[in-house]
DNA sequence: ACTATTTGACCTAT
DNA sequence: ATAGGTCAAATAGT
Protein backbone atom coordinates (compact mmCIF):
# COMPACT_ATOMS: atom_id res chain seq x y z
CA UNK A 1 0.00 0.00 0.00
CA UNK A 2 1.55 3.20 -1.18
CA UNK A 3 0.30 6.57 1.15
CA UNK A 4 -0.31 9.70 0.20
CA UNK A 5 2.85 10.91 0.44
CA UNK A 6 4.70 8.43 -1.40
CA UNK A 7 2.96 8.92 -4.19
CA UNK A 8 3.52 12.43 -4.64
CA UNK A 9 7.30 11.70 -3.75
CA UNK A 10 7.12 9.32 -6.76
CA UNK A 11 5.53 11.56 -8.76
CA UNK A 12 7.71 14.09 -8.44
CA UNK A 13 10.87 11.77 -8.98
CA UNK A 14 8.98 10.41 -12.41
CA UNK A 15 9.09 14.12 -13.21
CA UNK A 16 12.65 14.35 -12.85
CA UNK A 17 13.01 11.42 -14.78
CA UNK A 18 10.41 12.84 -17.47
CA UNK A 19 12.53 15.64 -17.39
CA UNK A 20 15.83 13.75 -17.74
CA UNK A 21 14.41 11.57 -20.47
CA UNK A 22 13.44 14.91 -22.44
CA UNK A 23 17.23 16.08 -21.32
CA UNK A 24 18.72 12.97 -22.79
CA UNK A 25 16.55 13.55 -26.58
CA UNK A 26 17.94 17.32 -26.56
CA UNK A 27 21.43 15.97 -26.15
CA UNK A 28 20.70 12.79 -29.12
CA UNK A 29 19.49 15.52 -31.46
CA UNK A 30 22.27 17.48 -30.26
CA UNK A 31 20.15 20.44 -29.73
CA UNK A 32 22.34 21.31 -26.67
CA UNK A 33 22.03 24.85 -25.55
CA UNK A 34 21.75 26.96 -22.04
CA UNK A 35 18.17 27.76 -23.01
CA UNK A 36 16.84 24.60 -23.35
CA UNK A 37 18.34 22.39 -21.14
CA UNK A 38 18.55 24.69 -17.79
CA UNK A 39 14.77 24.46 -17.09
CA UNK A 40 15.07 21.05 -17.73
CA UNK A 41 17.80 20.45 -15.45
CA UNK A 42 16.64 22.95 -12.88
CA UNK A 43 13.25 20.45 -13.13
CA UNK A 44 15.03 17.34 -12.35
CA UNK A 45 17.19 19.00 -9.30
CA UNK A 46 13.57 20.60 -8.28
CA UNK A 47 11.82 17.61 -8.28
CA UNK A 48 14.34 15.37 -6.78
CA UNK A 49 14.46 17.91 -3.77
CA UNK A 50 10.72 18.23 -3.63
CA UNK A 51 10.67 14.40 -3.60
CA UNK A 52 13.69 14.44 -0.70
CA UNK A 53 11.33 17.15 1.22
CA UNK A 54 8.94 14.37 1.71
CA UNK A 55 11.32 12.55 3.63
CA UNK A 56 11.35 15.28 6.13
CA UNK A 57 7.48 15.60 6.61
CA UNK A 58 5.99 16.01 9.81
CA UNK A 59 3.06 14.04 8.32
CA UNK A 60 4.86 10.95 6.88
CA UNK A 61 2.09 8.13 8.50
CA UNK A 62 4.97 5.26 8.42
CA UNK A 63 7.23 6.82 10.59
CA UNK A 64 5.62 8.73 13.47
CA UNK A 65 3.10 5.30 13.55
CA UNK A 66 5.81 2.11 13.40
CA UNK A 67 8.72 4.38 14.21
CA UNK A 68 7.48 4.68 17.66
CA UNK A 69 6.64 1.19 18.12
CA UNK A 70 10.16 -0.15 17.02
CA UNK A 71 12.15 2.26 19.64
CA UNK A 72 9.62 1.52 22.18
CA UNK A 73 10.58 -2.20 21.46
CA UNK A 74 14.27 -1.55 21.75
CA UNK A 75 13.66 0.88 24.84
CA UNK A 76 13.58 -2.06 27.07
CA UNK A 77 17.10 -3.15 26.06
CA UNK A 78 18.18 0.34 26.66
CA UNK A 79 19.05 3.06 29.91
CA UNK A 80 16.90 6.10 29.90
CA UNK A 81 19.68 8.15 29.14
CA UNK A 82 21.38 6.07 25.98
CA UNK A 83 17.39 6.55 24.78
CA UNK A 84 17.68 10.13 25.15
CA UNK A 85 20.37 10.61 23.52
CA UNK A 86 19.49 8.64 20.66
CA UNK A 87 16.58 10.77 19.95
CA UNK A 88 18.28 13.71 20.03
CA UNK A 89 20.27 12.16 17.53
CA UNK A 90 17.98 10.86 15.20
CA UNK A 91 14.96 9.14 15.49
CA UNK A 92 11.89 10.06 18.09
CA UNK A 93 9.66 13.45 17.92
CA UNK A 94 9.19 13.08 14.38
CA UNK A 95 13.28 13.84 13.78
CA UNK A 96 14.05 12.37 10.45
CA UNK A 97 17.89 11.64 9.47
CA UNK A 98 19.07 10.92 6.08
CA UNK A 99 22.30 10.65 5.03
CA UNK A 100 23.81 11.96 1.20
CA UNK A 101 27.28 10.97 0.24
CA UNK A 102 27.52 13.55 -3.12
CA UNK A 103 30.39 14.60 -5.23
CA UNK A 104 29.83 17.89 -4.41
CA UNK A 105 29.76 19.88 -1.00
CA UNK A 106 26.33 21.54 -1.36
CA UNK A 107 23.79 19.32 -2.97
CA UNK A 108 20.70 21.14 -3.92
CA UNK A 109 18.81 19.78 -0.91
CA UNK A 110 15.65 22.42 -2.20
CA UNK A 111 16.58 24.14 1.32
CA UNK A 112 18.68 27.23 2.59
CA UNK A 113 21.41 26.96 5.06
CA UNK A 114 23.36 29.08 7.26
CA UNK A 115 26.62 27.47 8.64
CA UNK A 116 27.03 27.94 12.60
CA UNK A 117 30.28 25.68 13.17
CA UNK A 118 32.54 23.66 12.18
CA UNK A 119 34.94 20.78 13.64
CA UNK A 120 37.89 18.65 13.43
CA UNK A 121 36.73 15.25 13.63
CA UNK A 122 39.35 12.64 15.50
CA UNK A 123 40.32 10.59 12.58
CA UNK A 124 39.27 12.62 9.55
CA UNK A 125 41.08 14.63 7.42
CA UNK A 126 39.08 17.03 7.09
CA UNK A 127 37.02 19.51 9.18
CA UNK A 128 32.97 18.88 9.52
CA UNK A 129 30.90 21.66 8.59
CA UNK A 130 27.64 22.48 10.62
CA UNK A 131 24.59 24.51 9.36
CA UNK A 132 20.91 25.14 9.98
CA UNK A 133 18.11 26.16 8.50
CA UNK A 134 18.19 29.82 7.17
CA UNK A 135 14.49 30.02 9.05
CA UNK A 136 15.55 28.35 12.30
CA UNK A 137 14.94 31.91 14.16
CA UNK A 138 12.03 33.06 11.94
CA UNK A 139 10.38 30.02 11.99
CA UNK A 140 11.55 27.95 14.22
CA UNK A 141 12.91 25.27 12.09
CA UNK A 142 14.77 22.81 13.96
CA UNK A 143 16.54 21.41 10.90
CA UNK A 144 20.01 20.42 10.51
CA UNK A 145 22.80 19.11 8.41
CA UNK A 146 26.57 18.40 8.90
CA UNK A 147 29.08 17.99 6.07
CA UNK A 148 31.84 16.57 5.46
CA UNK A 149 34.34 15.58 2.84
CA UNK A 150 35.27 11.78 3.00
CA UNK A 151 37.05 11.32 0.22
CA UNK A 152 39.44 12.93 -2.02
CA UNK A 153 39.73 11.23 -5.18
CA UNK A 154 37.31 11.80 -6.59
CA UNK A 155 35.47 14.54 -4.10
CA UNK A 156 32.95 12.88 -1.81
CA UNK A 157 31.04 15.24 0.62
CA UNK A 158 29.10 13.32 3.07
CA UNK A 159 25.55 14.78 4.05
CA UNK A 160 23.69 14.23 7.25
CA UNK A 161 20.51 15.58 7.47
CA UNK A 162 18.84 16.15 11.59
CA UNK A 163 15.98 17.04 12.33
CA UNK A 164 12.58 18.27 10.09
CA UNK A 165 11.60 21.51 8.76
CA UNK A 166 8.95 23.14 9.49
CA UNK A 167 9.58 26.39 7.63
CA UNK A 168 7.76 27.14 4.60
CA UNK A 169 10.94 26.84 2.54
CA UNK A 170 11.18 24.93 -0.48
CA UNK A 171 12.47 23.76 -3.39
CA UNK A 172 15.38 26.85 -3.50
CA UNK A 173 17.42 26.37 -6.28
CA UNK A 174 21.22 27.26 -6.98
CA UNK A 175 22.70 26.14 -10.42
CA UNK A 176 26.24 26.17 -8.52
CA UNK A 177 25.56 23.35 -6.65
CA UNK A 178 25.20 20.10 -7.72
CA UNK A 179 23.35 16.60 -8.01
CA UNK A 180 23.12 13.36 -7.32
CA UNK A 181 21.81 11.14 -10.34
CA UNK A 182 19.79 8.13 -9.46
CA UNK A 183 19.68 5.13 -11.43
CA UNK A 184 15.88 4.10 -12.53
CA UNK A 185 16.26 0.77 -13.74
CA UNK A 186 15.81 -1.10 -10.80
CA UNK A 187 13.17 -1.82 -8.37
CA UNK A 188 11.53 1.79 -7.02
CA UNK A 189 10.76 0.91 -3.99
CA UNK A 190 13.85 -0.44 -2.44
CA UNK A 191 16.99 0.33 -4.79
CA UNK A 192 16.18 4.00 -5.59
CA UNK A 193 16.89 5.70 -2.57
CA UNK A 194 16.89 3.96 0.67
CA UNK A 195 15.05 7.04 2.26
CA UNK A 196 11.73 6.67 0.12
CA UNK A 197 11.41 2.99 1.65
CA UNK A 198 9.39 3.21 4.96
CA UNK A 199 11.03 5.17 7.94
CA UNK A 200 10.73 1.64 9.88
CA UNK A 201 13.47 0.75 8.03
CA UNK A 202 15.56 3.70 9.08
CA UNK A 203 14.84 3.32 12.60
CA UNK A 204 15.55 -0.31 12.91
CA UNK A 205 18.34 0.57 11.07
CA UNK A 206 19.47 3.20 13.56
CA UNK A 207 18.90 0.96 16.56
CA UNK A 208 20.31 -2.47 15.07
CA UNK A 209 23.64 -0.55 14.00
CA UNK A 210 25.35 2.21 15.39
CA UNK A 211 24.59 5.90 14.47
CA UNK A 212 27.20 5.86 12.24
CA UNK A 213 25.61 3.41 9.99
CA UNK A 214 22.27 5.44 9.28
CA UNK A 215 21.42 4.82 5.60
CA UNK A 216 24.67 5.27 4.44
CA UNK A 217 25.10 5.64 0.62
CA UNK A 218 28.44 5.37 0.33
CA UNK A 219 28.68 4.73 -3.12
CA UNK A 220 30.67 5.34 -6.58
CA UNK A 221 29.38 7.96 -7.94
CA UNK A 222 29.17 5.93 -11.37
CA UNK A 223 26.69 4.31 -9.68
CA UNK A 224 24.44 7.50 -9.44
CA UNK A 225 23.63 7.26 -13.65
CA UNK A 226 20.04 7.68 -15.25
CA UNK A 227 18.88 4.94 -17.48
CA UNK A 228 15.91 4.73 -20.27
CA UNK A 229 13.48 2.95 -18.65
CA UNK A 230 10.54 2.13 -20.95
CA UNK A 231 8.14 1.77 -18.34
CA UNK A 232 9.03 4.95 -16.99
CA UNK A 233 8.64 6.42 -20.40
CA UNK A 234 5.14 5.23 -20.53
CA UNK A 235 3.89 6.15 -17.25
CA UNK A 236 5.62 9.79 -17.84
CA UNK A 237 4.84 12.14 -21.30
CA UNK A 238 7.78 14.24 -22.38
CA UNK A 239 7.57 17.18 -20.14
CA UNK A 240 7.10 20.93 -20.80
CA UNK A 241 9.97 23.29 -20.51
CA UNK A 242 9.29 25.58 -17.70
CA UNK A 243 11.17 27.08 -14.81
CA UNK A 244 7.96 27.53 -13.02
CA UNK A 245 6.44 24.60 -13.57
CA UNK A 246 7.66 22.96 -10.28
CA UNK A 247 6.33 25.29 -7.91
CA UNK A 248 3.22 25.40 -9.40
CA UNK A 249 3.02 21.86 -8.58
CA UNK A 250 3.74 22.19 -5.13
CA UNK A 251 1.30 25.11 -4.62
CA UNK A 252 -1.10 22.14 -6.22
CA UNK A 253 0.19 20.03 -3.28
CA UNK A 254 -0.77 21.94 -0.35
C1' DA B 1 24.11 48.77 7.51
C1' DC B 2 22.93 44.31 6.99
C1' DT B 3 23.84 39.47 6.40
C1' DA B 4 26.73 35.42 6.25
C1' DT B 5 30.92 33.12 7.65
C1' DT B 6 34.76 32.13 10.66
C1' DT B 7 36.60 30.48 14.77
C1' DG B 8 37.74 30.12 19.64
C1' DA B 9 35.11 29.28 23.74
C1' DC B 10 31.80 26.84 25.98
C1' DC B 11 28.63 22.91 26.97
C1' DT B 12 27.35 18.09 27.17
C1' DA B 13 27.97 13.21 26.82
C1' DT B 14 30.99 9.45 27.31
C1' DA C 1 39.95 14.04 29.80
C1' DT C 2 38.29 13.89 25.31
C1' DA C 3 35.24 14.41 21.33
C1' DG C 4 31.46 16.33 19.15
C1' DG C 5 28.01 19.96 18.87
C1' DT C 6 26.66 24.79 19.58
C1' DC C 7 27.22 29.67 20.76
C1' DA C 8 28.52 34.16 19.84
C1' DA C 9 31.89 37.85 18.98
C1' DA C 10 34.80 39.17 15.31
C1' DT C 11 35.35 39.51 10.60
C1' DA C 12 34.25 39.61 5.67
C1' DG C 13 31.27 40.44 1.84
C1' DT C 14 27.50 42.90 -0.36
Amino acid sequence: MVSNIDHKAMEALLRGQGCANSLKILLENGEISSVSTKPLINTILDSFSFALSFVDSPNHPPYHESSSQNMASHMSRRSSKQVQHRRKLCVAEGLVNYRDDSPTMCPNDGFTWRKYGQKTIKGSLHKRCYYRCTYAKDQNCNATKQVQKIKDNPPVYRTTYLGKHVCKAVAVHDDTYGSTMIRFDQDVSESIMPQLTTIDHQAITMEENSADHIMNQECDINDYLVGYDPFWASQFPPFPSSDTMFLENIAAFD
